[in-house]
DNA sequence: CTATAAATTGCACTCGTGTGCAATACAATA
DNA sequence: TATTGTATTGCACACGAGTGCAATTTATAG
């Protein structure tokens, strides 16, 4: 591997002293202006620029920020991380991909790359680590948690989604359903414990029992058993709010196959996230919009706040979800 | 913000030298047991781990890997993007998050990246510019593009279009199409013009015209409002290859909402990718898998080999896509 | 032309860590 | 016990860059 150009060399080709060329890239320095641009251009010509991990030695700072992924596959969450990717480059950061295998192995990853003197996690899992907390607390890396229910010791930017499970169910409640059944997700994942739970309270409010709970995983397969089995029943419900966006296809697909109930008159489905498929015209679902921009607006911001003001008590964002009508209910 | 905690807190605390802390995080150096773990009790106590910038500093190396990605946010290069950042967590990689929001931003923010020791750069970029190239050549970083069309000067890893819109065009034929379109994607991309050339060779094999050609973007909308005209046409195909599956998925909800063509009995199609999506029931799409888990795989060992052997000539990989049968085709 | 102020430059130290080398402590052998 | 060999340890330097301070050059005023 050949050595990277280094500033001393520069600072040999150019006829100067190495501090010159340190400060040549360092706005506001004191050089004169054509030994700068001599040395500007011998840096270009030999392809230097300085080395970001020698600079931050002694800046003490560097512009890292963890970026720690579960092992959640879902198609939300693709999106959400591109979008929270490139708002982190707008904020000047570069993100550290930590990406785990496996929910467990999320604490055991970030525990390696906090060998990177980063400025601050940003975590998004389905389960809640404790570990991970605790982790970041004794390094005094500040840590964010993207995602729903916070965890004392950091900060978070949550989605509300008991309130838009309540959304739902008002929904379908308006548009005539009383039997209404809930399609879950993965029970072990925060979301699904308070959408479920949001589910659960509103139905109450309106004095109604789930015509049926049941548990699956978030995959369009899932939603699309669960709903055969629901739609192939001797009595079927007249609404379904599912846990996410890609159950809620699967089940519009199970009763497109195995029924001919019509939907939305017979059947309504509502979904949450708001995916981009949801919008395809075979699907047109109604759904539960989880607002990206403003959720990684959100952790931007958090993030600024918290690098500005390291001592600030914990910070707690909750995101609004909106309901979006389309066809499906 | 509080200071990070180093290896001269931790020597002092534990009453030894600096070295000797050092010594204790490297493994196979000699240094007393009952010392080390007294040592790695303290560290542990204060939450202490070696700074991997300083390390490297000394090292000459680091675990980075710049992943550039450009603007496209199509569901295919979300699962790839995923995929790989697997893969390289496991290579004992940890990657340095590049994301342009235009692709011509691609080469600054590469630019700036640079400023970290990386010790390479993936790039994935739907179009190929040349100064990406140079740049990294200039500073001596090894260069692996994922993706279509190799640049000279970069390795490169990508999957053979041409031969995939060729087995897209073969089934059709055998499938009895003989009126065949080609919905195109945005030709400014370098997969594009490889799936569109490879369309054209095999039609002209097979002695056959296209029956229609059309330009898009890559999206369902594009793929749906394509899909109306072609099938709203006074003459409509039996057959189309889509240039990827969001746009066949388009299509296949075109034909249902403004057609009752039978599919695939009167019409056929055929998109590229093979996302999670394709094997929905209400989409069943026939497609020409680009398959993920070779292609990252191919990147790391690329990635290794150029690493071990830096003056290796340039390696060129193709990946050959595979004919998934589903009920759309 | 000289005196003074301002701009420019280089020296030397610093950041946190790894490591060769020499010094020391300990164990094994005679 | 004396001697040799081996395991530990600390010192000092290195990595690449930023910066205070003092030395030097240049500009400005008198």
């Amino acid at each position: 591997m050949t050595r990277r150009i280094t500033a001393k060399d520069i600072a040999m080709q150019a006829g100067v002293s190495r501090s010159a060329v340190s400060r040549a890239f360092t706005k506001g320095a004191s050089v004169k202006p054509e030994t700068r641009t001599r040395i500007l251009d011998v840096a270009e010509n030999l392809g230097y620029r300085p080395n970001a991990i020698a600079r931050s030695l002694i800046k003490q700072e560097t512009d890292l920020v963890a970026v720690v992924t579960g092992s959640e596959d879902n198609i939300y969450d693709m999106y959400f991380f591109d979008r929270l990717a490139l708002r982190l480059q707008h904020e000047g950061k570069w993100g550290l991909l930590v990406r785990a295998e496996r929910d467990e192995d999320i604490s055991k990853k970030l525990g390696e790359a906090l060998m990177y003197p980063v400025q601050a996690a940003i975590v998004r899992a389905g389960t809640v680590n404790t570990t991970i907390v605790e982790q970041c607390q004794r390094l005094k890396v500040p840590l964010i948690f993207t995602g729903p229910c916070p965890v004392a010791g950091a900060d978070s930017v949550w989605c509300d989604n008991e309130e838009g499970a309540r959304l739902a169910v008002d929904t379908l409640i308006q548009r005539g359903c009383r039997k209404i059944a809930y399609l879950g997700g993965d029970i072990r994942m925060l979301s699904e414990n308070s959408r479920r739970k949001g589910f659960f309270d509103a139905m109450k409010t309106f004095g109604l029992e789930p015509f049926a709970v049941l548990d699956g995983d978030f995959y369009h397969a899932d939603g699309y058993s669960n709903g055969v089995q629901l739609l192939t029943a001797r009595d079927v419900p007249d609404g379904i709010f599912c846990a996410n966006d890609a159950a809620a296809m699967g089940v519009l697909d199970a009763a497109k196959q195995v029924s001919n109930l019509r939907v939305p008159e017979q059947l309504a489905v509502i979904g949450f996230d708001n995916i981009p498929m949801a919008a395809w015209p075979s699907f047109d679902l109604t759904t539960i919009d989880n607002p990206i921009d403003l959720t990684t607006q959100a952790v931007a911001d958090t993030l600024k706040k918290r690098l500005d003001a390291p001592g600030l008590p914990e910070m707690s964002v909750a995101i609004t979800p909106k309901l979006v009508l389309r066809g499906s209910a």
